[in-house]
RNA sequence: GCCGAUGUAGCUCAGCUGGCUAGAGCAGCUGAUUUGUAAUCAGCAGGUCGUGGGUUCGAGUCCCUCCAUCGGCUCCA
């Protein structure tokens, strides 16, 4: 007999040899049907796997995490066994479970695929599904998979294979189907209840520019038929609050052809909306004890020479302009650094005078790969919130701490509390990608882990992230279709300050090299508009809203009224406006209901003789009627709360 | 840049397998209505069907080029 502990901590005695399944059935049948995969001392199990000894476990269902990847997974098997009775030809690669669903990258060879072929294979996936084939795992010798995969010449399974050790190597059958696969799968296919693929793609081979490049097709599937739907609808949801299509609806930006690819144009209301946030930034800045500067859009060539930009990111970037002299060239700025390291350098610096904190709203041109453009979320041409700290090596751990300060702060003010930190460090493998050596680069990563660890930050490390002259610390935040944008961030430069030489006297009367802290709490202007867009559904915090108010006249009969109020609303800095065209008033509500107005003034007879407003919010409270100079005060605090409804902590 | 899809009026969309002067709703303009918490009525106007080429007696519809957009990949100072 063995002794099976289970999560609660309660235990149980079995046969040895039992599966997980044997073991759900012994405790309902219920769980015995809900039960997809399992965990045994922490490793994935099949349900049919046999347990030899005392064991912990956990039983998964779907609505495990570690259950959706065993369904997903399985999934991509089921995918793919599909579309090999339509493309016998066709070679399988890889076909992992991701957060919402699966992939399988394949190499269709000269096939041609695309969307239009999605319903014959979803048919033929729950047809096999119907076949309720059981998924068995099992082991095979090294040799056996490469004759295995030799046969049907699939030289990316033999790649994989060959990095396997002989006696790792596991394949995965149900029903006439194999591949290679380290296990993790459903009982059955006949699990696998509702099927929807949802895109394709191109995907290189082993996420390498340089290798081929295979199909990949995205799909997820459900259990339950409803559960699909409901993921569906949750999908168009998502697409409602898409920043391109609000930016568009509540006239927050724009783009053109004629002016460029990837080049917002800031439309009045989008612009008061930056503004407020600029203004909100320079504000915690001043308190920080940062100074705003402010630097020329292009400089000249030898600029970025220096700073070793050029030289990595020349080729792919804007290209210079040419001046009426020979050999002058100049370019449009994509960053800030050099400058700020030149106005550091206008003159001498002693180590009492630091740290010196350069803050410029920099405005850069970066010339991204056309299919990278995104919206407002990724841009050729875009404002950083950016500052450069100028700090002596003692000051350098004190100093990034303040500024993860300044971004929590920041996210807080304005409602991201769902952000995951990263510590972005370079790949030591691949050293010709950085600038700088070895000593500062493990300074500098230690400095921003250490930082970390002492702000409590949950973050993760990723290896490869670093820019070129330096580790980050990133702050990610996600969009209406939950990907992953980076948001803020801080790095640490040591290289910088070499480059362009700086320095300042220390107390032993020699000159030494500042560190340089580079961040951007917001990133940039464009993308924290963007997601800030997708998270609030375009109903920003009050003091956030271009127009605060509209007051809509009953009839044209109390323009004149309305008038007065709208004066003295914006005689107390509440921005407002007013619809008195000669509509219903229910046309009119609805209307600014559509343009997201926070507080909705209703303006007629009653009002004018009481020299008072009715007041609506957004969505329909109706808070009645209340004299005006009433309202001007409730809308103050009003706005006053939705600023300080966090408190600088 | 690469893979796949899409591009018809300011916006949202019809337009079947190529066939007479390309349709609708909203927005706009004109007029009537002067309205009490999510769409008042009538009329008018508005489109080189993304661009350039080709096939055809005939192209919004088929083919190619380019441009832009969308979903991914790669990239992201």
């Amino acid at each position: 007999m063995i002794t099976i502990s289970f999560p609660d901590g309660n235990q149980r005695e079995y046969e040895a040899g039992i599966t997980p399944m044997q073991i759900a059935e012994s405790i309902s049948q219920g769980l015995a049907r809900n039960v997809i995969s399992a965990k045994v001392n922490g490793n994935k199990v099949e349900t049919t796997t046999a347990i030899h000894n005392d064991a912990n476990i956990k039983l998964l269902t779907f609505d495990d995490a570690e259950g959706k990847e065993a369904f997903w997974h399985s999934s991509a098997h089921l995918m793919a066994q599909a579309i090999l009775k339509f493309y016998p030809e066709a070679k399988l690669t890889i076909g992992p479970p991701i957060d919402h669903g699966f992939y399988y990258d394949i190499d269709f060879g000269e096939k041609k695929i695309s969307e239009n072929d999605f319903p014959k294979i979803e048919k033929k996936m729950l047809e096999l599904a119907r076949g309720k084939h059981e998924f068995h795992l099992h082991e095979v010798s090294k040799s056996e998979a490469i004759a295995y995969y030799s046969k049907s010449e699939n030289q990316f399974k033999l790649e994989l294979i060959d990095n396997l050790d002989d006696g790792d190597i596991t394949f995965c059958d149900h029903d006439d189907f194999t591949d290679l696969c380290r296990g993790g799968h459903i009982p059955h296919t006949g699990k696998i209840k509702a099927v929807k693929l949802l895109n394709i793609a191109g995907a290189y081979w082993r996420g390498d520019e340089k290798n081929k490049q295979l199909t990949r097709i995205y799909g997820i599937s459900f259990p339950k038929q409803k559960q699909l739907k409901e993921y569906l609808e949750k999908l168009e949801e998502a697409k409602s609050r898409d920043h391109r299509k609000l930016g568009k609806e509540l006239k927050l930006f724009t783009f053109s052809q004629k002016v460029g690819q990837g080049l917002p144009l800031w439309l009045p209301k989008g612009t008061l909306l930056r503004n407020k946030l600029e203004e909100f930034m320079r504000l915690a800045q001043v308190e920080a004890g940062y100074e705003q500067v402010v630097s020329p859009h292009i400089g000249h060539k030898k600029l970025y020479e220096t700073s070793g930009h050029y030289d990595k990111y020349g080729e792919d970037s804007f290209q210079p302009i040419k001046t009426p002299h020979e050999g002058e060239e100049f370019l449009l700025k994509p960053m800030n650094c050099p400058h700020h390291c030149e106005m550091y350098n206008a003159q001498s610096w002693s180590y009492r005078d630091l740290p010196v904190r350069y803050a410029e709203f920099g405005t850069v041109y970066r010339y991204e790969q056309s299919g990278e453009l995104h919206g407002l979320t990724r841009v050729r041409g875009f404002t950083q919130d950016d500052a450069h700290i100028f700090c002596t090596p003692d000051q350098l751990s004190e100093e990034f701490k303040k500024v993860i300060d300044l971004v929590l702060y920041v996210f807080s003010a304005l409602g991201f509390s769902d952000f995951t930190a990263q510590v972005s460090i370079r790949d030591t493998d691949d050293k010709e990608k950085y600038i700088g050596s070895d000593e500062n680069w493990e300074k500098a990563e230690q400095a921003i882990i250490s930082a970390a660890k002492e702000k409590n930050l949950n973050y993760v490390v990723e290896k490869g992230e670093a820019a070129f002259y330096g580790p980050k610390l990133d702050f990610m935040v996600n969009d209406a279709l939950d990907r992953s944008w980076q948001l803020g961030t801080i790095q640490v430069d040591y290289n910088l300050p070499e480059r362009f030489d700086l320095n300042y006297k220390g107390n032993d009367n020699e000159l030494h090299r500042p560190v340089m802290i580079h961040r951007a709490p917001f990133g940039s202007m464009e993308r924290f508009v963007a997601i800030l867009l997708e998270h609030t559904g375009g109903n920003f915090p009050l003091w956030l809203m271009p127009k605060q108010v509209i007051l809509l006249t009953i009839s044209q009969k109390y323009e004149k009224y309305a008038q007065k109020v709208l004066n003295l609303l914006k005689n107390n800095e509440i921005r407002a406006t007013i619809d008195d065209r000669g509509e219903t008033t229910g046309k009119k509500i609805r209307e600014a209901e559509l343009e997201k107005y926070p507080i909705i003034l209703i303006i007629g007879e009653k009002e004018f003789e009481n020299q008072s407003v009715s007041l609506r919010k957004h969505g329909g409270d109706d808070l009645g009627m209340m004299p005006i100079d009433d309202f001007v005060n409730w809308m103050k605090q009003e706005v006053h709360q939705s600023v300080s409804g966090f408190s600088k902590s």
